[in-house]
DNA sequence: CGATAAATTGAGTTTTGTCAATAAAGGTGG
DNA sequence: CCACCTTTATTGACAAAACTCAATTTATCG
């Protein structure tokens, strides 16, 4: 299966990287005749970030290669790598709450995948080659050391998923599905913060919340009505009350399950 | 109007950040107790990021405050900073060319916004807060020491814009507009790689095409159909072969134009 | 307190999804 | 190397979700 992924070596180079005392291989630094097909993004990766001749012997066998239909890596695995990739092609994408696919991008040559997750996470998409496939690995651990203990690069992979939560909200829900995502999200954003998870405020007006969804200003309005009919919810102006989050949360996650009269009842996987 | 911004003390603070010779400010180490705001997040973002005791002098005058409907950054602006939310609400949005908005996303306290551009590029997004609100700000410059170089920064700052864009496609666009925007990504895509930007392979399947643009395979295929039927582009199985690219961006870029009949002639801006 | 903006509600239209059938391509094994 | 089977793509008919247009009500702000 998994052509890809560091073998037993991983350690060795590792410590090559972190400017381990091996200082052999000084005669390989022609390292852009090998990494050509890195060019046209403004050379060798490898090199821009890890300005370290050491890292010629690292890239040589960072290579691999993947056929058709192969993973690079999967939602939930544990990261400790990103990738560029030298030929081929790939998809990342995230797989929803009932099953379905949400491509998030497709990759070319020189592209970067796998910057969504930092070291020590897991995964939060998974990316599958389209054809054969070249890459070039990297661990998050060298870039952490540059980055200052991984803050940043945390901070701009919380973006990235948040991105994405947004592309797959957009691509597969329903307006339903969105505005009920959109309240649990800020229910969630608020609990964390200390605030009431279940009674806030709406900062926003319908308009930018349209405008987020990708919804008319009157669907909004609508849905918030009717969710308010069918008793998920209380909502007058920018004033929400959340009072049956276990359906919210239902009609947020799945789409098939539509939630179109009041009478019909629901069925809670809760309580 | 911009109450943001730092003034002519930039250039100090940045000294100070710099490892600036001034070693004053000891006694301002209880910097928490001034940036309450930012504990759910892990506490202070600042100190997280730049571990510098001199950076508590900064903290305390990086620290600004907008009123309701204030720009904090627009689009096109050159970007040299990133912000924490203190307190209050934003949100991002970027305009459509015919002058539609389309909101990227809602900040909270303990939110970082900003990040989706770096040093010496210019703003992606544009940034305006929802209610009276503190932020706290942070010069990229010291970002890219840590971060060597800033190559980790573009990189990270190229994959948001990448999604900011596809979040934007599918809010705003059609299917006709999804479709010719991803052809025409693909194609200046591969001309930035070197190969032909009118004639191209598609290494996805229409299954692949229609899971991203959150789009039926049916309606790729019809749509394929259509602008084949109308001159646009050429299309065998996963043969693509683009005839007229500037009608291709036209239906790309304007969500209003239609484009549904082929006896209609569509104005092109060229030739 | 009036004027402007935001929100709600209704009616009709349209794009796109779903279901279904067919055609073509690619892969596998004899 | 060919036949078969599976996957992928195309095309048509119908249904439904959401948009647009329009009118009304309710806030918000000066």
């Amino acid at each position: 299966m998994a052509t890809l992924g560091l073998s037993v070596h991983d350690k060795n180079l590792e410590q090559i990287l972190r400017g381990g005392a091996v200082m052999k291989i000084a005669q390989t630094i022609h390292i852009d005749r090998q990494c050509h097909a890195c060019d046209p993004r403004g050379g060798c990766l490898g090199i821009q970030l890890l300005d370290n001749p050491d890292i010629c012997e690292y890239l040589k066998q960072a290579k691999r290669i993947s056929r058709k239909g192969e993973h690079v890596f999967r939602e939930g695995e544990v990261a400790d790598a990103f990738f560029v990739v030298r030929s081929g092609s790939l998809k990342s994408y995230l797989v929803t709450e009932d099953g379905e696919e949400q491509v998030l991008g497709f990759y070319l040559p020189g592209d970067v995948i796998g910057l969504d997750s930092t070291e020590l996470q897991h995964r939060m998409s998974s990316a599958i080659t389209l054809e054969t496939t070249s890459l070039c690995r990297f661990l998050y651990i060298y870039l952490a050391d540059k980055a200052q203990g991984s803050n940043l690069l945390r901070i701009t992979s919380e973006q990235m998923q948040r991105d994405h939560n947004l592309v797959l909200l957009l691509a597969r829900k329903d307006a339903d599905g969105r505005i009920a995502s959109f309240l649990d999200d800020l229910a969630c954003r608020y609990r964390a913060r200390g605030y009431s998870a279940s009674a806030f405020l709406l900062s926003m007006s319908r308009q930018d919340i349209g405008c987020y969804l990708g919804l008319a200003v009157e669907t909004v309005s609508r849905t918030l009505t009717r969710f308010q009919e069918c008793g998920v919810l209380q909502v007058n102006r920018r004033e929400v009350e959340i009072l049956d989050h276990a359906t919210l949360r239902k009609i947020a996650g799945i789409r098939g399950d539509r939630f179109m009269e009041c009478d019909k009842d629901v069925e809670l996987d809760s309580a």
